[in-house]
DNA sequence: CGTACGGTTGAGTCCAATCAAGCAGCGTGG
DNA sequence: CCACGCTGCTTGATTGGACTCAACCGTACG
């Protein structure tokens, strides 16, 4: 799915995950949101796509035409009544992520986007604390508009002072659920080190 | 309107205009968008406000009850389609500025900012080349996601090499549209000064 | 005339970016 | 099986752009 191709799809996955993105003409990316199972694709698309899409892991998805659509919310008041949720409920997201983007430190960033994630059910096999992360580090940077050596870094931070531990690159022990709300809602800019 | 108390009320601005906002705990601020005349605010509230709002100048509004907005949904079609309209575009618009917020340089930021301001139909009186500015600097500051003296910085810059030119503190003419572009989408990072 | 407030400008600092080197996992092929 | 190279990740050293702190300006208003 490509940003500013006409929107000639609609998009729902099914399995795995995804990244958006946006891109700058000299390449910066942003990475305006992931989808995961269950997500819609392509709501902010009433001609072009208003952004790019790629997948993270091997996805399966339904991807019923635009005409097919537009017949199925004619007909269903609830598929309408569902459809305006998803784009309000992503419309506060993108509120969410523009504080982060516009607003936190470092530290900050990587602490909210952990507790995101913890928040989201993870896939079977993966109890509570433990968090899976599909994405490259390089994707998680783009998400947070950092670079991808701080991402590095502050995990790095994180984990020496406790408040996480990472038995590998994809995946991330939460061990002081408090500290790193503390973290994210940056109350008092508090000492990591 | 604040943010987190119940929405009973949603609200559609007639006149004057309004900046949307995010606040941290210890005070910083992050403004999600502008509301101008026309302009729908609380559509991303389905219980709560998910922003607060405040007016920049004198306002006019419409705030009908949240019951009486639900009546007039299920009575209308047509009324219901346009706030879905007015979502996703409120979508679109976020994905621009989060790329703003997380991926452009401060000059870029500016120049987009003034850019967005100039696509909009300005109040009677002020012709095209010239826009208005009613916000602060510690608004545009506040949306752009830097800091004040910044914003006075860029604004600087951008007259000094004759890109705009500044009047007076709440209005801007634009000198080099094509230049002003340019250096809004960032594609060769070319010299400002 | 004096104060207050928003805006502008300057000097110095700091956090994250950049540049650069090194490491770990892993598939490939000798 | 292991050396090889590739790719993605990590860590260190240095730089730089925006932030912070501070002084100053100008307009509005009592």
């Amino acid at each position: 799915m490509h940003e500013d191709a006409p929107a000639e799809h609609f998009c729902i996955l099914i399995q795995g995950s995804a990244k958006l993105y946006k891109l700058l003409p000299d390449g910066r990316r942003q990475i305006v949101g992931f989808g995961y199972a269950g997500s819609f694709l392509g709501v902010s698309a009433p001609e072009y796509y208003a952004f790019s899409a790629e997948a993270i892991e091997p996805i399966r998805m339904c991807r019923p035409s635009r005409r097919g659509l537009l017949r199925l919310l004619s007909d269903s008041d609830a598929m309408r009544q569902r459809l305006f949720e998803v784009a309000v409920n992503k419309l506060v997201l993108a509120q969410e992520h523009m504080v982060l983007l516009g607003r936190k430190t470092m530290i900050e960033r990587m602490a909210s986007f952990l507790l995101f994630q913890a928040k989201r059910p993870q896939p079977r096999g993966v109890l509570p604390p433990r968090i899976h992360l599909p994405m490259s580090r390089g994707d998680i940077a783009d998400y947070l508009g950092v670079t991808l050596e701080s991402v590095c870094r502050s995990l790095a931070k994180l984990a020496k002072c406790g408040v996480i531990a990472l038995p590998n690159v994809h995946e991330v022990i939460i061990l002081d659920l408090s500290r790193l709300e503390t973290l994210a809602h940056g109350a008092s800019r508090e000492c990591v080190s």
